[in-house]
DNA sequence: TCAGGCAGTGCAATTTTCTGCATAGCGGCC
DNA sequence: GGCCGCTATGCAGAAAATTGCACTGCCTGA
């Protein structure tokens, strides 16, 4: 639903390419919305049809050329106007909820890895977000306005991964117990 | 991916028609996977035709007769299996996120309503989980096996809207800093 | 020199999800 | 007795997302 406005919105700053914007979106608003390559691309031909980015064909020595896409002005007033457009709640998927509703003295231990799998995957966006905010927004009430919205949401990332640490730290050791009352 | 496993999950204790499985999705598992009820009839077609769940009419006075959805014994092994399956990482998507990566000395009173409103949203659902594990989940220890595997996604909903709470706070404070200065 | 790999773009088929509507029974209203 | 609204189930079409593959061009290494 919101995807073309995120690749909008990654555009706002900088031009580029299909492949780019896919590997962006791993790195930053991909907190938020994830896409493959081949969704951006389709979605990238149909901004272009509207009339809100525009391409240009750029050779690149000893690759293939890219396509570098930009924000038209008609792009930059759609992205803003949408800002104003209601948000409906979000979907929040989490099949690992599921599966601890199933919990059993069968299955704990399987949970506990999963748990513990995740934990790391958190670890890991946790230190890159943590080097994020210490490299760009130390001071974020001195930055310029959209960029304090950027930090809110990285906040926002920083403060969920906390948690959800803390999270699956509880949830180990309960687990443990009934592993080990199993 | 994951609804059919969820419906199943739902439908470990209870028997139950499409209609009420709508209704239990949004007050407990639906925290975790959201379904409208179109979605939910057709995937009980589906679990029925696989013979993982069995299905029979009943009556009702005064109102149209139910179809009342039942795990059978395949059902309950399907879904013990699909507990070892892999979980993919999960989408995560939040187009509140992408909107403050728009913000803008004209659209800060916008935002700051928005977050205001996703505050309540999350007060009335934290009011709700609370009342719950009062009432369920006081001693989780003591609890059978299962139960504690719900306990433990109750908690994740619980901590995740108290820290989503206090990141709205954090976030209203910055932005009406910058209205204020716009 | 040619086989393999990678970067970059893209098509096509399928599945999942959302939106809007259809139907059928019953109760209450006035 | 006709209209409205509620419950319960369901269909159909469109949009969004996933999966798997295809093509080009250039570089590297054997």
């Amino acid at each position: 639903m919101a995807l073309p406005q995120a690749i909008m919105t990654a555009l706002i700053d900088d031009d580029m390419s299909g492949i780019d914007l896919a590997r962006s979106f791993e790195a930053s608003l991909g907190l938020y919305w994830r896409a493959s390559h081949q969704q951006i691309y389709q979605d990238l031909h149909k901004l272009a049809d509207k009339g809100w980015l525009n391409r240009r064909e750029v050779a690149q020595s000893g690759k293939p050329p890219k396509i570098i896409y930009g924000l038209t002005a008609a792009g930059r007033q759609a992205l803003a106007e949408w800002v104003y457009a209601q948000s409906k709640l979000q979907p929040a998927k989490d099949d690992l909820m599921i599966k601890l509703y199933n919990l059993s003295s069968e299955n704990v231990t399987h949970l506990i890895a999963e748990i513990e799998a995740r934990r790391e995957q958190t670890m890991q966006k946790l230190y890159l977000f943590e080097k994020i905010r210490r490299a760009h927004y130390f001071e974020p009430h001195t930055l310029p306005v959209r960029r304090q919205g950027v930090y809110l949401a990285l906040l926002a990332a920083i403060r969920d991964g906390e948690q959800h640490l803390q999270w699956c730290d509880e949830a180990q050791r309960l687990l443990a117990r009934v592993e080990a009352g199993a």
